[in-house]
Formats: C-alpha cells, structure tokens, sequence
DNA sequence: GTCTATATAATGATAGAC
DNA sequence: GTCTATCATTATATAGAC
C-alpha cells in the first residue's frame, strides 16, 4: 500500500493534499488552468477552498505541484515503453488504459497547448525517448536508417503526441466515443500501414520538396502578385 | 480595397467593430479564450471595455463572432490550396506567411484544444480536404491506393494539425525560433521522406498490430503481472 | 458610437476560530 | 489540519452622459 508505484488506489487512502492535488490534475485537466477555479478544486476534492491554499500557497503553487506529480507519473510509464516494438504505440498503449490514466492524459494534454514549462519538457521527454527508439531500430534492423535522425524524431513524436492532443477530434472523425481503446482499435492499423508502404506511390513529391527546397529564393508563390 | 479576399491590410482603415474582432482573436490565439479578458481586448483594440460589450454583448458573443470570422476566412484558404500536390503542406503552406496569418493560426490552434464548435468544424474541414486530396492522389497515381481511405484522412489530417498545434515545441525541439518558414524548412524533408519511404524497414509490425488487433482479447499487455 | 462610472458577481488569497 | 468568514482584486456586464 505505500509502494510508489502503485500509487493509485482508489484513491481514498491518499492524504488530504494528494487528494486536492489529485482533484486539482483532474480539473486542470478537463478544463485548463485558467478557467478551473481555486473553489471548484475544492468542490472537486471535498474541501474548503482555504484548504486548498493552505495546502499550496497559491494557485501557482498547486499547478507546481501537479505539473511534478504528472510529470514523474508519466516519465515512469514512458521508461516502462522505451522497447523498439512500441514506438508510434507508446501512446497508444499509454491510452489503453484510459480509466487509470485518463486524468493524467488530459493534463498532459492542456500542458502541451500552454505555455508551461511542463508542457515542454514532457514534449523533450517524448522526442527524446522517440529518438533513443529510432536508434534501437536502426541497429536491430526494424527501422530505417533515416539520413537525419535528429528531426526524423521530432517529427514522429510530433505525429505520436498528434492522438493525444487532437485525439477528441479524432475519436469524433472515427465515429467512437472519446478518445480510448475503441479510438486505437479504429486508427492503428491505418497508422502503422502509413508507417510501413508510406503515403505517396513514389519520390516525386519528395524529388520536388527537395528541389525546392534546394531554390535559392524560398517562396515561390505568394498571396500577392509577386514578390 | 473592398475586396473579400484581400480584407487584410495593415488594419488602420477596419471599422471599429471589425478591428475590436481582430484584436480579440489575436489575444484568444495567444492566451486562450478563458484567460483573455474584455479588458485587455480592449486595451489591444484602444477602445474602452465598454465598447467591447456594446459591439458583442458579451464575451461569448465575441467569440461567436470571431469564430465565424477565423471560419470563413480559413475555409476561403483551404479551398485555394486543395490540390494534391499541397497534401501534407497545405498546413505549411498556411505557416508559411505567418506575419499574414499568424493571429488566424493561433485561434485556431486554440479553438482545437477547447471544446468548441468552432474547433470541431475546422478539424473536420481538413479532414474531408484531406480525404479529397486522398482520393484525387489515387486517381491520379500519386497517392497509395488505401484500404480505408476515410481512417487514413483522419490519421494524416490528424498528423498535419499537429504541426500546427504543437509547432511551438517542435520548433524548440529542431531549433528555430518559434513556429514559421525557419521550422518548415528544417521539418520538410524529414517528413516527407516518411511519407514516401515509411518508417519501418519491412512488415513486421504491420503484420503484428494486425494480429493482435484480430485477436480476440484486446489486453494483451497490462499494468499488473497478466491477465 | 464611444466614453465614464458603476453595479454585480466571481476570483485568488488572508485571518482567525476550532 | 480544517473550517468559516472575509478582504481585496478583478471580472463581466449595465446605465447613462456625450
């Protein structure tokens, strides 16, 4: 019961401040910082807002001290993930399990659209961690060996974290119900084929991105006449 | 000058109402709708919060009227640029004149992340786009003919937003300053490449989500020790 | 149309009893 | 540690002068 890892009882064992914390990710999470109140975290924790500010100082206070729990939450499932095979799943299989880490998600969520220092380092964590995979591959052979590493991996966690950010859009795209196992069943496949065979029939739109990107002047065309 | 296209000068000759409405959806794109206040709209327009009220209502109605206007002119954008070559840089194509759009991006990377409506019609507008640039693209022989064309929108529609909503971090992440042309340069090739060439060396993996997808016990892998 | 002044409500935060 | 009561600030929105 006092393992650190397995923190997430249902949660009435916990101390009053992990509850408000808890109450407070849960809220943050649903509807952002600024517009979840100090009282509705209260309301939410079953406490007076005093408390609230008792326990944290400020309302600054208590985001710091969500953006810290979430953050080790999630930087402990990620080293769980960090095998070749999950890559591109890694948050999917973060989302399978959508009842245990649902208020987590959606606070990482909110991190990522803000402007906090949270939501960048968890993005560093995932490019970082993509990166690590993409080398693993490499060598084992899975995957291919992509000229530049570096910005390959940027922009695969970018598409990775795309389903989290924009996964109520895409659940609602799909026809299932919010983002969860049911969204994941209806896009994996599709995603990893686009993985696998690719997207264009063959490297002329490539030949042309590099092409133009090679052109000296970088605008081609523009909203005036010319430039 | 009264042209519909081209409504967007240096804003001096706007009426007020329309330069109260330009005001807010710049401030919106920067702060987020719940922490912008009528007054700093105000402020940014140089008018009084009064004003504000008189011209809209009420802060919802502010809204509602800069949502229609970030809607339409977005969806005059969409429709120019729906051929398939633009595919995958339709979105970069939009960023690419950010001094000239910026404010418009910026809404509507916030719009996705709130529970607007406003948000849900302009992911679904570049869903449907993307599903007919699938579908010219193989009719043409440029695109891959895909098994479910309607997934595979919603997964690429989904990966192009994703620069958009998290170009923040991922200009960060390779570098450049904040999300524009410096960051597109950097990210074209990479992701192109993905696209013609894929991911994964063979079809391994494919071949793997497959199976457990066709599996009758969708939890293979849990959190405790098996199921 | 635009402003100033103000009403009203909600917010973050404090003080002190228990 | 927890509460109630309250303060000071800020928010949206209103009223009415110009």
């Amino acid at each position: 019961m006092f393992s650190i890892l397995n923190m997430r009882s249902t949660a009435d064992d916990l101390s009053t401040r992990a509850r408000i914390r808890d109450a407070a990710i849960a809220l943050f999470g649903r509807q952002g910082f600024s517009a979840a109140t100090i009282r509705a975290v209260a309301t939410e924790a079953g406490v007076s807002p005093g408390l609230v500010i008792h326990h944290f100082g400020s309302k600054a206070g208590l985001r710091e001290a969500c953006d810290k729990h979430v953050l080790a939450e999630t930087a402990g499932q990620g080293i769980r993930k960090a095998d070749p095979h999950a890559v591109g799943t890694q948050i999917q299989d973060f989302l399978s399990h959508p009842e245990q880490y649902a208020h987590e998600i959606a606070y990482v969520r909110q991190s990522l659209g803000d402007e906090s220092d949270a939501g960048d380092a968890f993005f560093d964590a995932v490019v970082a961690q993509t990166r690590a995979i993409i080398e693993a591959g490499i060598a084992g052979g899975t995957i291919r060996a992509f000229d530049d590493v570096a910005t390959t991996a940027v922009v695969v966690a970018t598409n990775s974290l795309s389903m989290l950010v924009l996964g109520r859009h895409a659940a609602r795209a799909v026809g299932t119900g919010e983002l969860g196992p049911d969204m994941l069943r209806a896009l994996t496949l599709p995603t990893v084929d686009l993985y696998t065979h690719g997207f264009y029939t063959d490297t002329r739109f490539l030949d042309a991105a590099r092409a133009a990107l090679e052109a000296p002047a970088p605008e081609p065309t523009g909203t005036e006449t010319a430039s």
